[in-house]
RNA sequence: GGUCCUGUGGCCGAGCGGUUAGGCUGAGCUCUGCAAAAGCUCCUACAGCGGUUCAAAUCCGCUCGGGACCUCCA
């Protein structure tokens, strides 16, 4: 089931066949969160993504080194070149140690992160705790002559590495066209092009996080900080580096110019960009003050939501819509979502009672054919999506006795659905839980058998006052051929 | 102002030159004591105007809407 695995890559605007620098392995770079304030769902939504793109490459027997970094230094609030970093500055609001910040958020996002699902990647270095090897990296970039330090900070000389180099070859643009849309240099400016950007900032006396350098006390650059790690991991050149899209123009453009300075090569062969989550056609961001956190969408207690969802239901939600197109936020479609889910997961249940026949009257290896297509094809989740609502659809009627099923294509279909559902994808059975209750299995076996019997006498009133009742308490009652099903709601 | 993306049925969202996307909603039918669940069927859309082509939602041009980036953000 090797198919070729097609990525579409930003370099060259267009899908490409995937070929790992090593056979059966794979190097996959993704920016992390900076830890400064608790990540809202538009964050979630990158690292889910990738969760997916991680998910199936194991899937598919890559050995994948997985590095998303933890940035908790030195990214600045603005473009100024100086002051204080994000962390410092929430720390004098909190009145906390900038440790504690960074130890309180990481530890947030690790939850969250958690919640849905999403697995833990191979290393998560943090920038705290590569500030040698940025510095050595700034050092190189230095002695080859792409770097020059004022006044105890560093920058990188865009427009000479733009003589060698092309410059903004991610988002396809000239340095004259750059420098066009920037504005001119203020008088207190002490770097010598608009476009170049600081590899180490000097500390001022009251700077809380400061590291001692060549340079004198500072701290990194945000760029540097993934450019170091990146290759203190994966190499001079790896495979493929992702984040969001907001990263591209700015972040992902220094990190390539300065790899290519210290090493002369390219750092990625791929790069690889997930779209923005929007709430009302408008980007999710804190700037914006149109985001919620992943917690109140759980509880609800957010005025745009108009209650909670599962952490499952969202993130199946995330899954209908394909990595590279916005998804915009609704409520009426992350219910629609919570409602496809839960068929989806019924038809699992389904599946493992289902009785089987001579032959089948679906094709189910051509479902699994085209499950590897559409995931082979980009990553492409909604299609496959749209293929597990066949296979849950086949369940049903096999079930129904409308269609039949050989035991070997229910084997298949099985390791169909568990694979895709549960390890590709990433979602779980959150309302199986119950059923691992024996205590409430037991009293709900003893009510199933009174309303049975009530049923047998034609007391229908009792009959419905069980279901009733029990539908109040969100225990759902469903009368098959079989027999009685019972299940919670959410 | 510059760079780029985008406009699909009631809603969400794939497709990107010829073939059913899929989910949710709504209607009908089957099953059923009634429901629910499940299955089947129906509601067949591609912003507008031109052009290319045997053939366009899909390519090209224009017009009108959205949005992103160019300044911190996943």
């Amino acid at each position: 089931m090797q198919e070729e695995l097609f990525i579409y890559n930003t370099l060259s605007r267009s899908k490409e066949k995937f070929t790992p620098i090593h056979k059966g392995m794979v190097g996959l770079y993704v920016c992390g969160p900076t830890v400064y304030s608790d990540v809202h769902l538009g964050n979630c939504r990158t690292f889910i993504s990738f969760d997916l793109i991680y998910r199936y490459l194991l899937h598919l027997g890559f050995k994948v080194r997985y590095v998303r970094n933890i940035t908790d230094a030195g990214h600045l609030e603005g473009d100024r070149d100086e002051g204080d970093d994000k962390f410092a500055k929430k720390a004098k609001l909190e009145q906390l140690e900038p440790m504690e910040i960074v130890q309180k958020y990481t530890v947030g996002f690790h939850d969250v992160m958690r919640e849905f699902n999403a697995l833990p990647p191979s290393i998560e270095p943090t920038a705290t705790g590569h500030i040698c090897e940025q510095i050595e990296m700034i050092k190189s970039i230095i002695e080859k002559g792409y770097a020059y330090e004022i006044n105890g900070t560093v920058y990188f000389d865009v427009e000479k590495y733009n003589k060698e180099f092309p410059y903004g070859q991610l988002t396809n643009r000239k340095l004259e066209e750059l420098l066009e849309g920037t504005r001119e240099l203020s008088g207190q400016d002490e770097k010598r092009g608009r476009l170049d950007f600081a590899l180490w900032i000097k500390a001022k006396p009251e700077t809380l996080m400061k590291w001692l350098s060549p340079w004198g006390w500072g701290f990194p650059g945000w760029h540097i900080e993934c450019s170091a790690m990146s290759s203190k991991y994966l190499g001079d050149t790896f495979d493929i580096h992702g984040g969001g899209m907001d990263l591209q123009a700015t972040h992902h453009t220094n990190e390539i110019a300065q790899s290519q300075a210290c090493n002369h090569k390219a750092p990625v062969n791929y790069w690889m960009h997930t779209n923005m989550l929007t709430v009302n056609g408008v980007r999710m961001s804190k700037s914006a003050g149109n985001g919620f956190l992943p917690g109140e969408l759980f509880t609800g207690s957010h005025p745009l939501l108009e209650k909670g969802y599962q952490p499952m239901a969202v993130r199946f939600f995330m899954m209908q819509t394909h990595y590279r197109s916005t998804l915009d936020f609704s409520n009426e479609a992350l219910q629609a979502s919570e409602k496809g889910y839960a068929r989806l997961m019924n038809s699992i249940k389904t599946l493992e009672n289902l009785k089987t026949s001579s032959s089948s009257t679906s094709n189910i290896k051509e479902l699994q054919k085209k499950c590897y297509e559409a995931m082979n094809d980009d990553f492409n989740a909604p299609i496959l999506v749209a293929n597990l609502f066949e296979g849950a659809r086949i369940i049903n009627s096999v079930n129904d006795g409308k269609e039949t099923i050989s035991a070997d294509d229910l084997g298949l279909l099985k390791k169909l659905m568990h694979g895709f559902i549960f390890d590709v994808l990433g979602l779980k059975d959150e309302n199986s839980l119950a059923s691992n209750d024996k205590v409430l299995e037991g009293v709900m076996d003893i009510i199933l058998d009174l309303r049975k019997e009530a049923k047998a006498k034609k007391d229908f009133a009792m009959s419905d006052k069980l279901r009733d009742e029990l539908a109040k308490n969100r225990i759902m009652i469903k009368d098959t051929k079989e027999g009685v099903n019972w299940s919670i709601e959410q």
